[in-house]
DNA sequence: TGGGGTCTGTCAGCGTTTTGTCATTTTCAA
DNA sequence: TTGAAAATGACAAAACGCTGACAGACCCCA
């Protein structure tokens, strides 16, 4: 799960950052207002963690532009103490949940994860595609009715291709939500793992798209 | 619909009663802590707006006594800022949700709504789980019939899996609710307790997603 | 007051699983 | 046909979770 956190404060942000990654999730740290919503409108979110003073440009106005262009990812916004003007704003600007500084880490992962429960539990936990039926809240992939045993690292990967059955996701993509530490360079990780699910799997649900990545689709539905 | 509203501050009690009355609820308004249990235990509510810091009986004292006396109707817990504790021994007392002071009166609204619309579905304070049966009330869980001694982390631990059954719960929100000095960034106190439970338990009830966290499942719910 | 028991967190060690890398082979689209 | 992309098998390091031992805190009771 990728997280954006916008935050011009260094000493902070370098610790929430940490904070997120021993959460499990991976963390693309921000801290000016603009590069915030580019990276919001081009990149794909589970959910934005985002301070309201930043230079560039100031963190209602990105919230704003992002909901005027229908990004819906959960944002959870950080407000300083007793600042109440901004909270009444920044919800109303579609903020889903707003944090006083100073916090505890705990607290803060803690309602990001609601948030994001929440933003996901409008959709089914259960994502069908042919045989194969994946349980976010188990974590588990099924075949047939037959669970299937997986590591972290596969579970991830079958789990984003299925949430994005029907797009060919291309192999950078999926690495860049694999949590993993490796910096672009030249890696076969990704079709390692992609070999080692399909090796588990007892039906051809992995697809390649020689070229362009990997894709996971209804039985049935030509290229 | 009628609110029970306990909060022993003059000012707020006032507020707040306006606001609800405005979103159309009936308030019972409440100040000393004795009164307020005597109320929730003989009268019948939708729901419960509970400070903690009460004369006359503590508000976690009233909550804990009300849900030993089978009283289940949803309560929200308003809480003092930052105070992690209050809300930890409140979810643990049986809150539905917190809210921290101070909070804008639309939040309030918001968030009673919620848990009462939440409690529509939900009230038995028993939960089965295959031969494993957690009775919240007596603090109590039972194999087969059979009464198993544990104690209150233990306790805690089984009970926060089983009323989240289906679902893995990380580590990390396990010890954040074991009210614990947490976030030891190596700290495998979870893992000790998981594995003192499991030798308590004459069945495998508590199982292991290597990687993400813990589950307890209905037995043969592959899918 | 002292002693035994319980509870709880820490630590180190252990075995297993997981995962990235590399070398090599296979496959596929131009 | 051919070269790049993808798949595969092997390997070693790292990560992860389980366990037993231990120590401090706490409580009960003589």
């Amino acid at each position: 799960m990728r997280i954006l956190l916008v935050e011009d404060d260094q000493r902070i942000r370098q610790d929430v950052t940490t904070a997120l990654e021993a959460a499990g999730y991976v963390v693309d740290a921000e801290a000016n207002g603009e590069e915030a919503w580019f990276l919001g409108d081009t990149e794909t979110y589970a959910a934005a963690i985002l301070d309201l003073g930043l230079p560039g440009m100031d963190g209602l106005t990105v919230l704003k532009r992002w909901r005027a262009e229908g990004r819906d990812f959960p944002v959870l916004v950080l407000t300083a103490r007793g600042a109440w003007t901004e909270r009444v704003e920044g919800i109303d600007a579609g903020a889903d949940d707003y944090l006083p500084k100073p916090f505890r880490m705990e607290e803060l992962v803690a309602r990001l994860r609601a948030i994001i429960r929440r933003s996901g539990g409008q959709a089914s936990p259960v994502v069908i595609v042919g045989e194969a039926e994946l349980d976010t809240r188990q974590m588990r992939l099924s075949v047939n009715g037959v669970p299937v045993s997986l590591s972290p690292q596969e579970y991830r990967l079958v789990a984003y291709l299925m949430l994005h059955k029907g797009r060919v996701v291309p192999q950078q993509e999926l690495s860049e939500h694999l949590q993993s530490v490796h910096f672009e360079r030249e890696s076969n990780a990704v079709e390692v793992l992609v070999g080692r699910v399909r090796r588990k799997l007892p039906v051809a649900l992995i697809e390649t798209r020689r070229g362009f990545g990997y894709i996971v689709n209804e039985p049935g539905s030509s290229s």
